[in-house]
DNA sequence: CCATGTACCTGAAGGC
DNA sequence: TGCCTTCAGGTACATG
């Protein structure tokens, strides 16, 4: 479910939330949403700071760091009440000293906390952060001249920049006049530009907008975001586009559902 | 290098 | 009311 916009939602809620306090202890209620490589002990780390890289939270704690990946489903929801687990489907139960918690709800099993003592071993292959501020439009169009990959695939190989998932990559690629099914080597370099300049436009107005909820993204309130209603082709098929009014295709593509205007969305290949 | 298929899971929605 | 298929904000891995 979450892509950047999602993910940087929670990461701010969860900074004003729960940083400086101590855990009290971590359980996993299915085993293989918790991956424990690290033999630090968890209880009695204090949680120090909280970034992100791409669709990864990073929360640093005294001696060692918890990684979380919703991947479609998770949830990070916050809990004052630190009583009792009704959800069937809260994963991992994080409980810190002063009776908060934070429940690891994930419906379909894919998502995982890491605990590791270096960030990198999780975070090796993964590009960087697609609103990094230091990125250069110049760096981002010689990365794409140099791949023969499908520009939609490439956007969600996580590879070259990370944080573009479905959503994002289907609204920035239309925004751009880009077919999804473009050879990124062959896309005109102005169009390059154009594409990294709607990459970062799309992303930030959606975490303006507090991400998109399409059915199970909630934020760390168990909010919904309001990003969905300002999508102009993800999953709009059959609907007019807004520039030329034909009707939105759909098809697989990468193998996910690839939403695109025909006519505005020109092919290089 | 790149494309495709499969696996990991649950639940909602649509066709018959 | 079933029953069956398809699909879903993701990614890792195996196979041509």
């Amino acid at each position: 479910m979450p892509e950047l916009p999602e993910v940087e939602t929670v990461v701010r809620e969860l900074k004003s939330l729960i940083i400086g306090k101590e855990i009290l202890s971590i359980t996993p209620l299915w085993l293989k949403s918790f991956d424990q490589k690290s033999k630090t002990k968890i209880t009695g780390q204090n949680v120090e700071k909280i970034s992100r890289q791409g669709k990864y939270i990073i929360m640093h704690l005294t001696g060692s760091y918890l990684i979380v990946h919703l991947r479609m489903t998770g949830q990070m929801l916050f809990k004052n009440d630190n009583t009792k687990v009704v959800d069937p489907h809260i994963r991992v139960l994080i409980q810190f000293t002063d009776d908060t918690a934070l429940h690891f709800k994930d419906t379909r099993k894919f998502g995982r906390i890491y605990h590791v003592d270096h960030p990198e071993s999780v975070l090796q292959k993964v590009g960087i952060d697609a609103l990094d501020p230091n990125l250069k439009e110049e760096w981002f169009v010689s990365a794409l001249k140099k791949s023969r990959m499908n520009i939609k695939a490439l956007l969600l190989s996580q590879r070259l920049l990370s944080g573009i998932g479905n959503i994002y990559a289907d609204e920035s690629l239309f925004r751009s006049g880009i077919h999804p099914g473009s050879i990124a080597a062959r896309i005109p370099g102005n169009s390059m530009i154009s594409l990294f300049n709607n990459i970062r436009d799309v992303l930030t107005s959606a975490v303006e907008n507090m991400g998109s909820t399409i059915s199970d993204y909630r934020d760390s309130y168990g909010n919904k975001g309001n990003n969905q209603n300002f999508l102009k082709v993800y999953q709009r098929n059959g609907k007019p586009c807004e520039k030329c009014g034909r009707p939105i295709l759909k098809v697989r593509m990468a193998g996910r559902g690839t939403h695109f205007c025909n006519k505005c969305q020109k092919i290089y290949s």
